[in-house]
DNA sequence: CTAACATCCGCAGAACCGTACGGACTTGCA
DNA sequence: TGCAAGTCCGTACGGTTCTGCGGATGTTAG
């Protein structure tokens, strides 16, 4: 190989128990991929919207986001080929509203339990945390 | 903001009902960073492992993942800089484990909860209609 | 004090992603 | 039928991010 890849492992039983419980390389790359449409600000605010007022079409979504119409398009475009979206067209609009299989736990907890505490522990105060057990 | 920004909004109701509800860009800017660090197959994966046994060094987190030592280390860097995790330096080793103000929904829900629904919903075809409803 | 080990850091290359622009298509209304 | 509105698609540019290599830092052992 190139340098030190090192087979000297430190913790054997260790390393034994984290790689027969890890996901997939696969696996992991549908989930990045699942969760690189939600790390972009156009995106998460759009489902945001979305998840707030059932269905919006594109000039008033980005009337809404403030942003041009064309990043809006761009990312229905990405969300609706994942099939995290759907289209019902009505004359010449196009409304726009989340999939019926949108994924429930990015929903319910991730997104709004994220904006709180992305609050709450911006100064990463030790021992400080938004979601108690 | 080059053509087509239409000032003809469809449903001002629900444009300004979704704007006043919205999170403002800039937490969704820190929202998507924070995202954006799960958003890769190498540094989703070492969370993973590193959220089973409490602690690994950085040549047994490249043999467990099977990339190298070089992605491990420069997965660490930048998950380190973020705050999410720590070292702990025992003689020449260093010691990696998840920061206790890690995000307890990024652990406890999104992380296991989506690994399992990519599982099921692979089958049922991404874009369509399959949706038990 | 020197040698060997484990890790970290800086740099160059490539790949990926998001944005902006122009054109084209479909639809509704006069 | 002709015009205008709304949206979608293909393309080129700029920026950011990931990977691989070489060297540097600090530490243990002989």
């Amino acid at each position: 190989m190139t340098v030190t890849d090192h087979d000297h492992p430190v913790d054997p039983q260790r390393v034994a128990h984290a790689r027969s419980r890890l996901p997939s390389a696969d696996d992991a790359t549908r989930l990045t991929g699942l969760l690189s449409l939600l790390a972009d600000p156009v995106r998460l605010r759009l489902i945001y919207a979305l998840d707030m007022v059932e269905e919006l079409c594109v000039g008033d979504l980005a009337l809404a986001l403030e942003v041009s119409e064309d990043s809006v398009s761009y990312a229905l475009r990405l969300l609706r080929t994942a099939g995290l979206l759907v289209t019902r067209r009505d004359g010449r609009m196009v409304f726009n509203r989340l999939a019926d299989d949108f994924p429930a736990p990015l929903r319910d907890h991730c997104l709004r339990q994220l904006i709180a505490l992305t609050h709450a522990g911006d100064a990463d105060g030790p021992g400080e945390d938004a979601a108690p057990r």
